[in-house]
DNA sequence: CTGAATCCAGATGGATACTG
DNA sequence: CAGTATCCATCTGGATTCAG
């Protein structure tokens, strides 16, 4: 079951744990070399997947809203386990 | 740096750590659907990556053992964690 | 601003056959 | 047994354009 598949999905989530709430425009701006259609594919299956809370904001222009689900947090420890984990990692192999 | 990707590479490291010490064909049969050509391919990437070593036994026929680095078993915890959260993500998502 | 649609190149991976 | 080579279908993801 790798939920975490595609290449941006755990950037994604990091943007938007790490803000707490964040606009589309927002983790585009993030997330480095995301292009909208990525963005916008990846949201949708985290969406599915109930890590991802989405809420339309009646403003004007329109703007939605992104943030983890209570289960999305529960991945969140997990994750920078795997980020730490992959910093030591990248030191051990890069820096020999 | 995802080190992981690739459709297998988690089945295998738990393949192999499970058991300690894996040949190739014992592999081949652990993790179901994986093609000889891919376990190859992806054994290699991790052997670069240090995670995996690999040692010929001079048998006869030659058999190749795999075995888990110090530095792989490192990561043995964090993919355990990924692994349950897996679990508890399926039945969340599945069974509703 | 958000996000869906189209087009398209390159990566991924399966089946199979072959070598040492 | 372990691994490589070839062929080929499918998937991935970037660029761009369009719509509400």
């Amino acid at each position: 079951m790798d939920v975490l598949n595609g290449k941006w999905k755990i950037a994604i989530i990091s943007s938007i744990c790490c803000y707490g709430k964040r606009r589309f425009s927002d983790i585009l701006n993030d997330v480095d070399g995301i292009s909208n259609r990525m963005l916008s594919k990846e949201l949708k299956e985290l969406e599915l997947n109930e890590l991802v809370k989405r809420t339309i904001l009646n403003t004007q222009p329109i703007t939605v809203q992104y943030e983890l689900t209570e289960h999305g947090n529960t991945l969140q420890t997990t994750i920078s386990n795997l980020a730490d984990w992959g910093v030591v990692h990248r030191k051990k192999i890069v820096g020999k």
